[in-house]
DNA sequence: ATAATTTGTGAAACGCGTTTCAGAGCAAGC
DNA sequence: GCTTGCTCTGAAACGCGTTTCACAAATTAT
């Protein structure tokens, strides 16, 4: 292989002149600047990343931190990550954790490694204080409302949650259920917060069976679908944390032949443009700007205060 | 910052026998194992990734191109190729492109560097002669049927297209047209090709009108639908290459209370749960097979046979 | 008991670009 | 004429783990 010392040696100039030319230093005379440009071309050098970053202490390169990658949730995401990182020379690396702890830990240990400059977590498994010893001193952006952490981006759910309660009740419903794509994490515990306290405000009674965990894809919207039906104590709406998972429940509701919103109301989260094809009532989540909002606070030496991102209401034909 | 060499003094050994002990080499008394574990503990050292990856000339990270990160198809492939790397202890990294050439040569160029141990090119906007002499001696794999490249992986588009063109013909349709993503690259061209030769062979007329370009989101569905409407001679049936733009295409249909299939039959692909929920026919494409078998060919150092892959057709209620 | 292995260990070289430091050459300022 | 102050260069150190090679020590085989 070529390497920086046999440019120096084919220029007849010394390696600091070659590296200089490389990385466009100023105080290089042009007659040497040519010389190793030949040599470089002659040679067909070409420069060894690993060496870059070893040398320089520093990759340019961040860890993003997901459970799945084929969620839309996910991918939009990550495609404002991406924006972002692009304007700033940084790449993407991937922890797909499919929400294992071990996998998680793994890309902790990454970052310890300097294999990546930093971590956006958009989602967790392990604990905050299994987190918190390996990450102290690194560069690690969480996307939600973390005491703990200087550097955050999340979603308001606790009001955007609340809200959506005050729309379902401002059309007459008293008696709602929840689906969640898990119960812990912070967001889902805001999420939860909010709909029990919106409850309680208003005295409505809640059920624990009104509640369905694990709601990600669309077949799971179905399978809520079909619980739902099966109650003999049905809830009149259901607040739905995502499009997806919406789609299939008001596309199972229609093949049934169960009216909505008459039989059962959805508000959904998202706004994907799925809601508006399929005329569902949907908060817009920025989660594309969480995204760049994430990447941002991961390149501030001096985090600025926890990026809080609200949600809007738009209403179709499901509510 | 701790190192390999400090480790070595305090534990009073070599620092090759450091590194026997954290590569797990044989040959290495019990007692200086754990001499060199002790240091290794008491003064917290971790291994630098990037003097690994300098020193063994290679990264265990695998580089994904890809032009978009917000779309299903892609979100799909990267979970297969993803689950396959975990498996073999790599990593990804994301070349997201837009299309944009230049992003996409960054991506060789990355490999060239030695920053990623090879590529696999999900679709790609340069055309081969240019990606040609750089990726000479480098390990790449293509998703699409290229002539000149040895490791790839592609459906079979242009037997899926001629299958769908006779399942509408079987429906009595004679007046189809096509909806594409592109209108250039390997897997379009195909497609193209299976579309006018099945045409052909059949006797029908193809017009120019009915070939819609850049159909990628739901929202181009959308779009169609009403380039469709505004046709005064229109197609009866139209092939879809991607069930969120015919969810797109259904969805404004129906709410424009055009029947469907009666007056305009819809033929899919992708087979995502989308098209289940919204009752669509549409061809099974396993890709998230093919970000496994990407993957696979990836590793291999002698490489098999291309990989070609099926379709299988779903017959739902739009045709 | 001697030869042939196997086990165990360290020095040094290797992979390779960046950066600091010291110093030389040269022009502008007083 | 002499001092600042740039401009330009190269030697050497730095970042750090892996691997080869030579050799000693301990076994096993003959």
């Amino acid at each position: 292989m070529t390497n920086i010392r046999k440019i120096a040696k084919l220029a007849g100039v010394s390696v600091s002149t070659v590296s200089r030319v490389l990385n466009d230093h100023p105080y290089v005379k042009e007659e040497k600047r040519r010389q190793v440009l030949a040599a470089v071309n002659e040679l067909n050098y070409i420069k060894n990343a690993n060496a870059v970053h070893l040398s320089k202490g520093k990759t340019n390169c961040i860890g993003v931190v997901l459970p799945f990658l084929n969620l839309p949730y996910f991918g939009e995401i990550l495609q404002g990550i991406a924006g972002e990182a692009l304007k700033h020379g940084y790449h993407l690396q991937i922890f797909q954790t499919d929400y294992e702890k071990e996998a998680e830990l793994d890309a902790f240990h990454r970052l310890q490694m300097k294999e990546v400059d930093g971590l956006i977590v958009t989602s967790r498994s392990n604990s905050i204080d299994t987190l918190g010893t390996i990450m102290d001193g690194l560069n690690v952006v969480f996307c939600e409302n973390l005491y703990e952490v200087e550097k955050k981006v999340y979603i308001n759910h606790y009001e955007a949650i609340r809200a959506g309660m005050d729309h379902l009740y401002s059309k007459g419903h008293s008696r709602i259920g929840l689906c969640l794509h898990r119960t812990f994490g912070t967001n889902s515990e805001e999420r939860m917060r909010g709909f029990y306290d919106s409850a309680e405000v208003a005295g409505h009674e809640v059920r624990e069976e009104w509640i369905f965990n694990e709601c990600l894809h669309l077949q799971d919207g179905r399978d809520v679908f079909h619980q739902w039906e099966a109650l003999k104590d049905k809830p009149s709406a259901l607040i739905v944390t995502s499009d997806q998972v919406s789609a299939g429940i008001v596309s199972a509701a229609r093949r049934e032949g169960i009216d909505i919103p008459g039989e059962l109301a959805i508000l959904s989260f998202d706004n994907h443009p799925l809601a508006d094809a399929l005329d569902i009532t949907s908060f817009e989540v920025p989660i594309r700007k969480m995204g760049e909002e994430a990447f941002k606070l991961f390149i501030e030496d001096v985090p600025s205060s926890p990026v809080i991102l609200e949600t809007s209401l738009y209403t179709r034909g499901t509510v």
